[in-house]
DNA sequence: TAAGATGATTAGGCTATACTAATTCGATAA
DNA sequence: TTATCGAATTAGTATAGCCTAATCATCTTA
């Protein structure tokens, strides 16, 4: 078969769509994602990434820079949010409407995302009352591909005395979500920072308005992403 | 890497789940599964399925008779069964949860149904409350691979003056699926048959209770097939 | 500034799945 | 009983993904 005569623009495969997708997260900070950082979270070998990297620059999803990493271009850009909606919706449906937990969601939303229609994203998202965050409190893309940009501090990083919302998890490891669900330690809960230990030390936190205390240690708290909230009070309402 | 260290049971690729499903229906009556059958099924050329066949016999899950067709063998037909039960509990599920009308499921669970886990076509059961027939009426194989196989008449055969509970539709088109909802023409109806034209005429029936009369063409009457339901009438009830 | 170390790419191969063109088998019909 | 025809298979090729081993580029450090 004639090249020429070959679809124009041929539906992404799956193994693209999930490329796609962790050049988002990897690059979404305006650098350039590494192709070992790429394999790494792929699970594959870095030969099989550059294989690809040259297939996907070809057809214009992003650019590359050799021996430097690669971007999303504007396609590539929407196509990669295309997914992290379906994905986001998914989880949220099955948490919702199915039972599962927020530690269990990611990996059948993993897979799913490749197979739905829009259809049925779109009647998900009805059926949700067209949300805006996942179970893990990340924001979901607009069927138009917008998504929200928060100003977050990591737990970890969040300075003593300060009031806060947490808005994020930042893992999908699913035996870390379940501890911070037994800890109560879930999107929209509100908390101070009562102290911090010193070299990497834990962070403790009160919960609000129980007071219970929380001691978080380092690597979880830098997954705790947060909004700090106005100390006379109503900032979770205003939500 | 050495053949003989290779997974001995890897997953089965989309692929063979899908010649694997098409192969049962093929050979369900006990035949042979022909190659151009097959490959006119799945929209593929036939030197592709004998390829297919060479592998699918060589792991054991289809038996080949060169020049004649295929069986599956029970391994095959276990793994058939679990695919037609996905397929079948996400049609339902489409339509009893989400709003899809039985013309536009098909297309959707041929793809859901290589992506969904077992676990979430539990949970889908279980929120339809274990279900035993789909959106047209096929019968639901069992977590186990169990299969109801129901004595039925196609509509285009059925004596005059019989009464029928219409029981299953034998199409996945949408066109003609929406036609016969839009005469009542769904599973579970009951009707008796008022009379046949003569050289492959139209059947007319009359609806039970109401007694609006209906007029089948062979083509359709040949897709609906029905359980003959004893005169004094309490069949429906019982099933 | 030259050597390592580290990371990226190229070279070469493998499997799954499809295709077209050529060939062969088997059933039917002269 | 053989010629013929349609179905099935084989031969050969292509693409998407992946792999390991070898090479190459870039950054760091002595
Ligand atoms: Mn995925
Ligand atoms: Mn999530
Ligand atoms: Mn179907
Ligand atoms: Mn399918």
């Amino acid at each position: 078969m004639n090249a020429l005569l070959r679809d124009a623009n041929p539906p992404l495969t799956r193994s693209v769509e999930d490329y796609l997708k962790v050049i988002y997260h990897l690059s979404n900070q305006g650098g350039f994602a590494a192709t070992s950082d790429i394999a790494a979270m792929l699970d594959v070998a870095p030969p099989s990434v550059s294989g690809m990297v040259k297939r996907l620059s070809e057809t214009g999803l992003i650019e590359h820079v050799p021996y430097r990493g690669v971007q999303l271009t504007a396609q590539g850009r929407r196509a990669a949010l295309r997914m992290i909606r379906r994905h986001r919706i998914l989880e949220l449906y099955l948490t919702q409407h199915l039972g599962y937990d927020w530690g269990g969601v990611h990996a059948e939303a993993e897979q799913l995302e490749h197979a739905v229609s829009d259809e049925l994203v779109e009647r998900m998202a009805s059926a949700l009352g067209h949300p805006l965050y996942d179970p893990h409190g990340d924001p979901i893309p607009t069927a138009a591909g917008e998504i929200e940009e928060a100003e977050l501090v990591s737990l970890a990083d969040a300075p003593v005395g300060l009031k806060l919302e947490l808005r994020q998890v930042g893992t999908q490891d699913s035996a870390r979500l379940h501890y911070l669900a037994g800890q109560g330690l879930t999107p929209g809960v509100l908390l101070t920072v009562s102290e911090r230990q010193p070299f990497n030390g834990p962070t403790t936190v009160a919960l609000v308005p129980s007071g219970d205390p929380r001691v978080v240690g380092r690597e979880l708290a830098q997954l705790l992403w947060c909004r700090e909230v106005p100390v006379d009070g109503y900032g979770a309402a205003a939500r």
